[in-house]
DNA sequence: CAAATATAATTGATATATCATATAAATAAA
DNA sequence: TTTATTTATATGATATATCAATTATATTTG
């Protein structure tokens, strides 16, 4: 007999991380309704630090950069991202949040950080750390064991 | 400033989830190269207990039945799953692993098993179910603050 | 410098996630 | 019993995940 998924750690981490993409996906809709909760994290990168690259925010995201490509793709389709060819490496591209970017990353901005305390209330710091932890060496054994 | 995702429990839920199932997959598909960790949880579910119809599947493995519609499809496309139609209700199916699908879970429920123990190597019971109990509860504020 | 290799980004294929809508059958209500 | 509602499954659209292969440019090396 196999253990039903249903009991194993491996269907609560799943599990919790659906439904917290769900709760922010509803609350950033709420305010902008053609931005995705992960298109919301990579404009918040690219804010942050122009130098990023494309790789790099995959990487900081822990993200195929297949992925990052048509995200920021669609990024630009919609306006919040500006992409020109870096001028010393020409394979590379400078990212660049819009007018339309940074006034959504205004709004968006407060809406995250509340999901995310709301989705932690209860629960302290400690357990935090016990928690990443945790969830470290399960990556770590998963890692190592390939 | 917003705290970069890197930083948050959120990153730490992702990026374990992502390496157990890149590790489990990889596991499984050395020895069945057709079969993805997803369509396996929901033949191993199918074969342990032939009552279940693809509402409750979807919602033992806590999926979308869209998803689940289409695993079972795909499932159904290569042989592992005989399906019927419901004698008593003609909108619900019979689900059964065929002989195909018996073969590959021999093969697969001791991988299952394996991968699930080796990356949870050196983690004990206990702290385990400290972690059920925090992903529970951000679980349920996500769920609640809704 | 020319050839080989490495790197950044793209593209293609397939699977899954999510949400909305559709279809068909069953059940409840008028 | 006809109509309305609910339920099980399917379908469509779009986004993302993953892996492999490609393209263009840079860098290294002979």
């Amino acid at each position: 007999m196999i253990t039903p998924p249903l009991k194993t750690i491996f269907y609560s981490i799943e599990k919790t991380i659906k439904e917290y993409r769900r709760y922010s996906q509803d609350n950033i809709s709420k305010h902008i309704s053609d931005i995705t909760l992960d298109q919301v994290l990579v404009l918040i990168m690219i804010d942050s630090n122009s130098k990023l690259n494309q790789k790099e925010v995959a990487n900081i995201l822990y993200k195929d950069h297949a992925s990052i490509t048509r995200m920021i793709e669609l990024l630009v389709k919609k306006g919040y991202v500006k992409r020109k060819i870096n001028r010393e490496d020409r394979r590379r591209f400078d990212l660049q949040a819009s007018e339309k970017g940074i006034t959504a990353l205004k709004k968006l901005k407060p809406v995250i950080l509340n999901n995310r305390s709301n989705a932690l209330k209860n629960i302290t710091q400690e357990e935090i750390d016990i928690v990443n932890k945790i969830l470290l060496k399960i990556t770590n054994n998963c890692s190592k064991n390939n």
